[in-house]
DNA sequence: CCACGTCCATACAGTACTGTACGGTTGACC
DNA sequence: GGTCAACCGTACAGTACTGTATGGACGTGG
């Protein structure tokens, strides 16, 4: 019959979502199993730790997350371009809703540090190329990849807060644009 | 001889302080009362609930974080100059390291959710005013103030996720200048 | 058909935290 | 100096989670 196994990674997207939910100390054996609806004999044959989990479950988002995105938008020739599409990307879509603000919100986490650190520095690598290729030497290119980068942080911060006070501006096209332009900065 | 009797706020600030590294899960009885040097003995008479101390705890943060940063500019006339201030203050102070992070990863909790939306509006709506007193119509106002809140938290978040990539920026004058620049936006 | 690898359930300690009940100590005030 | 309230320690259940050990079900290849 279909008694339903379990694979690994059906671990490690139960627990990006208990994370995001949660934090760090809701991904645990008990409520995880229990959701799966399984038991926690399962969870110890693929894991051998709470840590291992969370651990294998971070660096899966890691690949997911911040390659996965870079490479979408790498191709677009033109600076202006590819800035304006990764911040709409950015900005619009949230696969995993609220899984930013929780590891950011456990910063100093043994487990989540490096990974998280990791990210941030990609990203904002990432977006000082963008911005050096649009023309700005290196120090205000990296100056500006750091604002705009809190500024897209923010976003997703704002949009968990207070879901309601967003759609405002995501839903008119017009308004969308202008938070778009913000995002880029002044680059003339 | 000195015992070291505990007042209720002894008890907030160690819960705020243990939300901020932990989370709403950290703010629990038997590690605070360890680190105050008591037993449960005591914060079961000065609190009834594990809950009515998380509940205290952030009632009394929204009075002082929110009423007393907005007040110690409110007395500014020029809204620039307003603006400039508060963010100069919001980037640079910072009472309780990882709180507001914190809370937006809870932002799903039932004792979290009120009050942070409550924080969330009242800064947005400051925000709205003084872009309305610097020219903005309405709907302009507010959403450059989203923008401009959104890039503030962000900026906080950011602090905590990579500490040292950012004293390049709040150590140089002119560079702190031109992120508080980003965040006022273009108001022309 | 049986032997083996995969996957899961169950049972057993062990730890950490929550609430409650109650008893003890301290100091102020009459 | 006795009384009362504020404050805290201790002891008792009760709950939730972690890890380990072990055995069973299930399918696949020899």
């Amino acid at each position: 019959m279909d008694v339903a196994r379990l694979s690994k990674q059906d671990w490690l997207t139960a627990a990006l979502g208990a994370l995001a939910q949660g934090g760090v100390s809701a991904v645990a054996v008990v409520p995880l199993a229990q959701q799966l609806g399984v038991t926690r004999g399962s969870f110890y044959w693929h894991f051998t730790d709470r840590t291992a989990l969370l651990r294998d479950a971070l660096q899966w988002w890691e690949q997911q997350g911040t390659i996965a995105v870079i490479d979408q938008v790498a191709s677009i020739a033109d600076p202006r371009d590819k800035l304006r599409e990764l911040f709409r990307i950015a900005i619009t879509e949230d696969p995993v809703s609220g899984l930013e603000p929780a590891l950011v919100a456990h910063a100093d986490d043994p487990v989540v540090a490096p990974i998280l650190r990791r990210v941030t520095e990609r990203r904002v690598a990432f977006l000082t190329e963008a911005y050096a290729e649009l023309g700005l030497p290196a120090t205000r290119a990296r100056r500006q990849a750091l604002v705009a980068y809190s500024a897209y942080v923010g976003w997703i911060q704002l949009r968990r807060a207070t879901p309601d006070a967003l759609p405002e501006i995501v839903g008119d096209p017009e308004a969308l644009a202008y938070l778009v332009d913000n995002l880029i900065g002044p680059t003339g």
